[in-house]
DNA sequence: GCTTGACTCTATAGTGACTATAGAGTTTAA
DNA sequence: TTAAACTCTATAGTCACTATAGAGTCAAGC
């Protein structure tokens, strides 16, 4: 199958099956007389693996290392489970991070209402004194 | 004061500055004869809006629009009001994608223990059989 | 007056994961 | 044969910086 079925059925985009080949993610090992790119079964499975993967925010050096190890079938998976565990503390994190933000944000909306002026606007005022803090 | 300054006082980058000057969000408005960038204390008060916006994950385009909200006090502050309920609105979202991706990345940390190989690995097994889901 | 070092200047390229475009060639159906 | 639909490579753009190169400026010490 050529580039644009193989896009279709992942529901990838043409560019994005490139751009993964150019990252090494995703190899074509057949190019037609014109010079197509070729692709089987098994590259519409590889390009749904890595699409399951980016659902899961993990980043095309982390596919890349998942697709290496499951290349050697016999080795530990310690590997992948610490990935895996890395991965959930990130993500974790920014939870958090943005958990703190949202309250941030919701108590700086409540310090104005609709009916002022920028002169008198409570998200202006509190930003603009020197109540500088980190994140 | 020189750039060095104005990057020492706000715990900002020189570049960083540089950069903010191209997309027009803090203009300096003096040079020394030596084509040295010159502020004053209204650019450090600036700069630090500018640093408190971005900590609350507010994009330069976002601050561009506050800063310039900022130069007409008279006006009625809904856009800001606005602009803070849609920002509020995104972080929630985010918040909620996270999360269920933090469910989806456990669960499927539940499915390995240590002691296996790749080819037994219940992660890759996950992501490799058939179950292709959108987030 | 000269050198050294710290600072500053502009311009350009890199980050990550794509997306979009230009300009060319290939294939297929009418 | 010709038009449309597809594919190719190469390059630039996105965002908010960060990093670099190569040049110029300035103050202190000799």
């Amino acid at each position: 199958m050529k580039i644009g079925e193989l896009a279709k059925k992942t529901d990838c985009s043409v560019q994005t099956i490139r751009y993964y080949e150019k990252e090494q993610l995703l190899c074509t090992t057949q190019r037609s007389d014109g010079n197509f790119r070729l692709y089987d079964e098994a590259a519409v499975e590889q390009l749904l693996f890595i699409k399951l993967c980016r659902n899961l925010d993990l980043s095309l050096s982390e596919i890349r290392q998942l697709l290496t190890l499951k290349r050697s079938p016999g080795a530990q998976c310690d590997q992948v489970n610490r990935m895996m565990d890395t991965h959930i503390q990130q993500v974790e994190t920014r939870i958090q991070e943005l958990v703190q933000l949202r309250e941030h944000l919701k108590s700086l909306r409540r310090s104005c209402s609709s009916e002022r002026t920028i002169e008198q606007c409570g998200i202006l005022q509190t930003l603009t004194t020197n109540q500088h803090q980190k994140r």
